[in-house]
DNA sequence: CATTGATATGAATCCTACG
DNA sequence: ACGTAGGATTCATATCAAT
């Protein structure tokens, strides 16, 4: 156990979970893991013209019974949740051969499912042989520490990003291929599953602030630190094969900062807590002033105590409940609602909140 | 124990484990399973969008711990293999918060996963929170008995279905709404989860043929038995909630299956299984007879025991080996290759088997 | 240079009847 | 059970050659 600085954007070569051991207590913001899938293929795929497919056949994926693979997978995620801040959340992804053996664990283990997510492949390989539908998607499963924890969502970068609509958890994403897929000097892909670098801006940009320490100990060749390093947060890598970790280092040492467009996006201010009364006590607006909707029909007037009185009926309520009232609801916000008058122009009271505080 | 036919198109009231336990070993064809999920939230057993689910009496509430929930889906899971043809195959839907249990445990019994599905819904329940993403969908699994075991996938006409193209893992279907949506004297819907017709349209199309027997352990107001009845197959039915069953049964009773457009749909006829051979020793082709390729070039004879011999390298191979030659491929379907004349015509060496066969 | 067409390829639990 | 041979089967996209 130490200091985690000494791990901060490193590339660490080695057995993932002896690594993980050595990762201090509750260090970590997020972590995103792309385990081996277990795929138990035999024999050889062959194209429709009779090519041989070339899918994952590498030794990394091989294991001996879904006992194993459990035990395997248990002992790494429960690493995982040691080094979890309280506040940090976990994305796993996987295929229908793996992703209910994950599932399962990570809920025996306590963590806490938020979502789990589909990402869908518009180019995803077709069923050769016709024998049953396309398998034209995988699965991410994101959770928090435990139910009661509490984890990062940037609700409105992800809104702002998807057409001002609420983000789903269905994502359309193409598979990684053409000059974002690296390819050895004879041409060969180096890695037979690299992830495709929108998937991991979503996964990074949704679930971290700016400065955070994302864990992968997949690595892979690097799409998480890549993302991480695009995005201003920093990454710790684990990896056992040496010529991933060397192409990985190679490609994000050769990221420049300064083209990366979503660098700076910062849509997750939170309007300051300030509540009415501050804004009349400190002079603001005064007391008795008259509110308005937006189409400046008079409706009541504020109260010392931070309150509204309706003009007819006298009721006394919150800007809130007032708001709602006058819209036949529950509840709404009042700071949207309300306007007021200065030199005949009709004044948002919402943008008394961010005076104030400046 | 005893025949199954006296369960034929009933819905039978009661228990769905003791129910199952009633029904012959190896006597269904399909099995679809909607089953109520615990929702650690609320302590209380509900099924995928809310619904609470009415068990024998506060039975069904008590689960408390993951552990239960899994015994629950152990004991039905297990009677319905049981009772599973070796060439069935099982469906069963769920959401993040009980599919990782039921996934595990299919497995963990012995069925194969072929795919597991998505069911898009576009227009589902937004999280009016912003605390995550948008919940957009469900899973469903469909798994054979096991690994070796044959299964129905009746692709060409999923193909058909799918303009033309191979259909895919993930289906886009609205939530149930509108005039399907089952609702009570008051206008209230009668079940919260009530399934589109149109997935179980995908459901049984594909993985049944006519006449067969579709079990539907958590039967809730008949959408399985509506869809196997419009399309000319058997259901039985379980269902503990006796609202249920009646509405159920009035839906059942309602349909009129002339409408049904998909009732005579058969596209998945095989071609015959007749060799060449077969074909020249009955005289509808004779020996030595010239084979072209659809541009009408010359290319090899038909020799007696049902090869062709190249004009001029001589070799002698099957029809398919023989076209995968002259297309430089490893393989190829001969039968669609190979023209012979007949009056000048050029005619394809595949009307032949379908001539024979008559 | 733009357009068209051929070729390559991506996490895959990918055939089946018969002897 | 296992091997063999007949014969059924593909979607989206990038790249590159040809027009």
């Amino acid at each position: 156990m130490g200091n985690i600085s000494k791990f901060l954007n490193k590339i660490i070569c080695g057995d993932c979970i002896k690594i993980l051991k050595d990762i201090p207590d509750k260090s970590i913001n997020l972590i995103f893991a792309d385990p081996p899938y277990f795929m138990q293929t035999e024999g050889q795929l062959l194209r429709t013209n009779g090519d041989k497919f070339y899918g994952v056949e590498d030794e990394w994926d091989k294991f001996s019974s879904f006992k194993e693979y459990d035990d395997f997978l248990y002992s790494w995620l429960l690493e995982c949740r040691r080094i979890m801040r309280d506040d940090a959340s976990i994305w796993v992804i996987g295929s229908f051969q793996n992703i209910y053996r994950l599932g399962n664990i990570m809920q025996n283990i306590g963590f806490w499912i938020l979502n789990d997510v589909i990402w869908s492949k518009p180019n995803a390989v077709p069923n050769f042989a016709g024998t049953r539908y396309q398998n034209s998607h995988e699965t991410l499963i994101w959770c928090s520490k435990d139910k009661k924890s509490k984890y990062t969502f940037n609700y409105k970068t992800m809104k702002h990003l998807n057409e001002d609509k609420q983000d789903k958890s269905i994502w359309n994403i193409p598979i990684c291929i053409g000059n974002e897929r690296l390819k050895d000097s004879s041409g060969k892909k180096v890695h037979s599953t690299q992830k495709p670098e929108k998937l991991l801006y979503k996964v990074i940009l949704s679930s971290t602030k700016p400065n955070d320490i994302i864990l992968d100990p997949f690595f892979g060749t690097g799409t998480t630190g890549t993302i991480a390093k695009k995005l201003g947060r920093n990454f710790i890598g684990i990896e056992q094969n040496e010529v991933y970790i060397k192409e990985a280092q190679k490609r994000i040492d050769n990221i420049n900062i300064e083209t990366s467009d979503l660098y700076n996006l910062s849509l997750e201010v939170k309007p300051p807590r300030i509540s009415l009364k501050d804004i009349i006590s400190k002079g603001y607006i005064k007391n008795d002033e008259p509110f308005y909707n937006k189409n400046e029909v008079y409706l009541c007037n504020v109260v010392s105590n931070g309150y509204v009185i309706d003009r007819i009926s006298k009721e006394e309520l919150s800007i809130h409940k007032m708001a709602a009232k006058y819209l036949n609801k529950s509840n709404h916000n009042g700071w949207d609602y309300f306007y007021y008058k200065k030199n005949d122009a009709l004044i948002s009271i919402n943008e008394l909140r961010y005076e104030y505080s400046k």
